[in-house]
Formats: C-alpha cells, structure tokens, sequence
DNA sequence: AATGAATGAGACTTCATTCAT
DNA sequence: GATGAATGAAGTCTCATTCAT
C-alpha cells in the first residue's frame, strides 16, 4: 500500500498554552471522526473545531494521518491503563474466574467510549494496517504470556496460536457489536457468550 | 456517518460492447482497491485502467462509490457461490463433520483472492458500514437457521447470539489473517483453531 | 540546489480548443512573467489570466515552473528560427563581415521582445541553472563549430575557450541592456562596442 | 516589477549581544541561499539556523528580503575591501600591465567565495534588479574614471559605453565558470582570455 | 531583548463530475 | 454511445509576520 511517511508529531509542547492547543486538536480530531468517519476529518475542519488555526496544527503534526494516530495511541493507553488492575488480580486467580474477570473488564472497558472505539477500528485501517498492528502484536503478545504460566491447566497445546485465536476472536466480537448488526448482543449477553466460548476453547471440559 | 445517496448502477448493459466496458470497469476498480487502496481509487484512475472514457464510467455508475459497492457484490456473490456446495453437503452430515467440513470450505473459499478480500474489508469500511452491515446480517441469518435446525443436538440455548457470534468470529480470524499480524496462522494450523473453537463452542463434550 | 522533479508537459493536446487552452496558459505565464517577475508568477493567476480553470492547467503542465520552462523554450525556439537565416548568410562572407553581420541579427532578434527576453533570464535562474544550461551549451556548440571552420584567419587558438567567451559576452551584453544600468547603451552603440570587442579579439590587427 | 518596501536593517545593534545576533542572522541566510537557493530562504529557517528566535530576527530586519539584501551588501564590501589595493597599484603601471594585473585581481577575489557569488547572482534578481543595479553602476562609475585618466593611450572614444561593455563582460564571464556550462574555464585559462579580449578591445596594436 | 506560539492568507494540487462535440 | 476537455470546490500545507509573555 503507501509507506505513510511519518506520522509522529512534530515537537513536544512544552509551555502550558501549547499542551493546551495540541490536547484541542486531537480531541477534535476524535469528535469527528465519531460523528463524520475519516471522510470528515480535514485539517482546515480539525483546526475549526480545535477553535485554533490550521498553521498551529502544522507546528505540532506533520499530516491530519498523524493526528488520527495520535488520537488512536491516546485511546490505546487508556485501554492499557484500564485493563492493567484486572490484569494484575486475574493472575491470582483460578483459570475459570480469571477468564470470567478479564473477560468481563475487556468489555467493561471498550464500553466505555464506543463510538471513539468503533471509529477507530472501522475507520482507521485504511492508513494501513501498518500502524494498528503492532497494538494487536503486544496484546498477543500480553495473552501469550498469560497462556504459558498455566499452560498445564489448559486443552491447547499451541499457546502462541491460541492467544492469536483469542485477541482476534474478542476484538471483533466487541468491535462488532457496534456496527449496527442484528441482533447486536447486549453486554451482559455478550460477556456469556465470550466467556463460555473462550472457556471451552481454553479449558478441558471438568474444569469449565 | 453520511448517508450515502444511491450506490446502484446507473443502468443494466445490454449490448455485448456495454457488458464489456461494465465489467472493466469493475475489474479496474478492484485492480486498483488491491494495489494502493481506496486512497488509490478515482474516478479518472479507474476509467483509464479500464481503458475507458471517464463519460463511458458515469453511464452506467452514478458515483465512485457505486463502482466500489459493486466490487463488493461482485465478489460477496461468488463466495456464496462458492459456498452454496459446501452447505448443501454439511446438511447431509453429522454435526462435528459438517463444522469440519464448513470451516475447512470457508477457509478455502477466502484464500480464493485473499488481497481483494482484505482490501474490502480494511477499506470498504469507511465508506459506512451500512453498506455491508446487510451482508452480515445474511450470513447470520443463515446460520441461525442452520443452528436451529440442529438445536437439540447443541449445548446453546440462545441460537440468534451463538449464530452472531460465530460469524463475527470467524470473519474475523478470516481477515485477521491478512493483517500481517504475528504469529499469521497458517491456512492449516486455523482450519484446526476455528473447528476446536467452534466444536467446543456448540458442542456438548461428548459429542466433540 | 533543487533536482526539480518533471517539467515536461503533461501531455499534448490534438484537439484545437486543448490547443487553444495550452496557448492560452503559456502565454498567459509570459504576460505575468513580463509584469510582475516570476514572484508574480502562480497557478491561480496563470489560469485567471489565461481565462481557464486551474483544473485544465493541471491537465496539462504538472507544476507552474514546467509552464515558465514552456515559456522559455517557446522563446528559445523562437530565437533559433530567427537567428538560422544570418547563420546560413553569414557562412558565405568573410570574417569581418560575418561577425557584423552575426552581432546586429543578434542584437536585433532580442529586441524582437526585450522584457520577455529580459524576464527570462533575471528570473528564470531561481529555478536552477541546470534548465537553462543546455541552451547556453547549444549555443557555445554551434558558435565553436564555425569558429573552426575559419580557424586559420582567427587569432585565437583554443577555439572551444573562444567560443564560451563569445556566447557568454554577447549574452551578458543582450541582457544587461534591460536591466536599467547607466547608461543604457541604444541599439546601434551596442552592435559597434560588441563588433569591435569580438572582431578585435578573433582577428589579427590586419583584417579588422 | 515589485518596488519593494524597505529593505535597510531596523536598528543598528550596539550591544556585542545583539551584534552576535545580527551576524548570526546575515550568516544563516548566507548558508541558506548557498545551500538551497533562495527558495530555502525563509525566516523561520533562518532564525533556526542562526539559533535565533524569529521574534530576534524582526527585531532587526523589516523582512526576509532585509536579510538577503545585507548579505549581498556584505559580500559586496568585502569584494570591494579586496580590490580597492589591486586598484591603487594598477593606477601606477602602463595600461597593459594594469589590464593584467586588474583582471587577475578581480578573478582571484570572485574565486573566494565561488558558490555565494554565484547564489548571489542566479538568485537574488528574482528580487528586482533595483537593489542590485547600483552596486553594477559604482563599478562602472569606477572603471569609466579610470579610463579617462588614460583616454589618450585608448582606442576607444566613448569612454562610458567602453566601461559599461568591460563591467558587463568581466561579471558575465566571472558568473559564467559556476553554471556548469562547458568548458568551465579553469582559473588561469580565463584570465589569458579576459586579459586578452580587454587589452585588444582597449589598446591599439601596437602597444598590447 | 528575546522568545516562540499563534495566525491566516494564499500557494499548490487533485478529483468527482458535467457537457459539448 | 462514447469521448475527453473543462470545471472549480475543497483539501493540503507553508511561511511571513505579530504579539503576549
């Protein structure tokens, strides 16, 4: 596809005014990519709606792909923050209820902003997946890990397969809820259904 | 998002010369949705690939979008083609065989053109999902009345969820696949995750 | 300096009113390039002078410095045509006569359009050199290879270094003219310094 | 053309501070026009380059043009400082001698900073020719005094057409070795054909 | 004096779409 | 029917300049 060419921003604010002009254009930028998809996303509409002009913008991002990527990381760290507690307690726990804990946060969590969430996922895979693949790697990677420190209590013999299986399996799951598809389960509905799905796969059939 | 005017060709081609010149155009669009994109995609670009007038184009296509739907139709239709086969047979068979049997079908069916296939699902979405939110819901209509029809034999209760989530599910390890995400499951190595997952999923222990 | 990328046209027009339009543009680069120097010069305004949307410019030529190199070619063309007749008549005279004969068709051909002459080579340098180097080159060649024809009546020996100092004088001389420095020789003080320079450096004292 | 502004410096620095500042500024915009042409001037590049707030650089130049105007004027002073002893030394000698001497003094002192003089001149008439041509016409005003002081050993009449002609070639042919035209002239080879040329168009036959 | 954040006009360029031939 | 020249709105991005701190 295109080698996006760089997509970091361009220098770190430092003085509170300018903290103040960035942290505007990505939240702009976030807003309308929930109400208007990527199609709506400009720099002249980002720059409006930040209330800052589009000179300023070009002072902190090179590109309106580098300001949806940072709206995309923003939005991965506070994943990552979230989850981290019930990561941390899930490890104390009997594989069951940790599945039924983690399982429980992970939606939890992607309920919390769903359209920025949707957005995201069915928006921004046309820069190229270059750039969100390597979230979904660490998440693999995160399960991975997870999998071989209880790897004899579990039916599967190839972990790292397994936790691929997994972080694909849950991310559509909840990204699919929001995409407007009958008969769109509900949360509740949707924590039953992956958990005993992911039970199963995971468990031999006594432990479940 | 934006609701989309009207996607539909302009009109049916009657003329041989016409068919031809309809069916470039679809090639070229796909052609091009592979190598760069729908960044890639233009009205101009896309005449010219398919060695046509940009006029000739707005005969029979209202607008680019409606040339990128019909890439999609296109290419939904011959998966169900493709698949009617495989269904017709799975009937005939005892449950873990007929999962067997589609998974393996299904797998087979999307390594058919696994670049267009990917570009539709990473690009097309932007567009708006409703567009292929109906294609979905097919397919999901579809197997809720495969379930059903099974249901005593299943560890489900709820068939509409479990037919949901076996779509979402398999769609998604399906496109996943093509991501360029580590550890890319081989064509193999996923026929076997998928059926373990799925027999697991449906199946009393038992029966698996 | 700058590797400018492509400053060849985009492609040639067949169709009369095309041809119109391309006139219509060069010409147009001209008129702002005369007027208000190459500062002046930009896509928007080509297209307003030219009566024509900037879409058509683009269609075209790929930049505004492909429409001032067509500006600059068309003039050279122009000079070349002028210049081939006292080229052909001057071959036949002895070297005193030729060299009078050469310097006032010179002098005369860049009065023909002294400000577009002038813009040309005041402005066009920003561009790099690298574009207008070829005529130069062109012109050393052509002036070398009758500098050698008459070899035995000149003074010079190294005819390739006379020729260079040739072209580069009379250029500079042609030029400098517009360029409002005192005083500002007329047309027919300027044929006798210039005469009287090269005769006097090409010729031994006998013949001048 | 544009009659330009104001292009003298705001305020003179006294501070050794503010001098450093101002050098620093005048130095940058050198470099840059060396570098990448005046194209690559502007002022936030400057500022930059100088590591100089572009705040400071307003502080002393009315704008960018300002800047390049002080670096020509710079480059001009130096140019004159090195001729004015050559010139005082030429005046004792016969004409033939200070012919030589002059011309060698002047090919030397335009080889010293070979690639901002050429910047100087393929790149800044783009600013009008206005702030340069007074610097072509004190060297006219120079040499046209110093052929009258010696008008009856010349050949010519016109004294002011004759400087005019010898300013005009001597910078053409100096200007001319940067532009990568064939045959380069190397240094000495261009100094026995000014120095030729000169002499014969000066002097009469006997005395060269 | 110096800083550097902010501004915004304006330059460049593309591309969906129309329409005269 | 087909052609392709023409259009111009809209988007991207730069850069000279100001001004509050």
């Amino acid at each position: 596809m295109v080698p996006k060419n760089d997509l970091r921003p361009r220098k770190v604010p430092t003085q509170p005014r300018a903290i103040a002009t960035v942290d505007a254009l990505v939240e702009a930028t976030a807003r309308i990519l929930v109400d208007d998809g990527l199609h709506g996303v400009s720099t002249n509409r980002i720059a409006e709606v930040a209330g800052v002009s589009v000179g300023s913008l070009y002072q902190y991002f090179p590109s309106k792909e580098a300001l949806v990527m940072a709206v995309v990381e923003r939005h991965a760290n506070n994943v990552v923050t979230l989850l981290s507690d019930a990561f941390a307690q899930a490890l104390q726990e009997p594989l069951p209820v940790a599945i039924d804990q983690l399982v429980s946060a992970i939606v939890d969590v992607h309920d919390q902003q769903p359209e920025l969430q949707h957005a995201i996922v069915s928006q921004v895979m046309t820069l190229g997946v270059h750039h969100t693949a390597p979230m979904h790697a660490r998440a693999v990677d995160v399960v991975h890990a997870f999998l071989i420190t209880r790897q004899e209590d579990l039916l599967v013999d190839d972990c790292r397969s397994a936790a691929w299986m997994l972080v694909t399996t849950v991310m559509a799951t909840l990204h699919g809820r929001h995409m407007g598809v009958a008969p769109d389960l509900g949360t509740t509905s949707l924590k039953v259904q992956l958990t005993a799905m992911i039970q199963r796969y995971l468990l031999p059939p006594s432990s479940a």
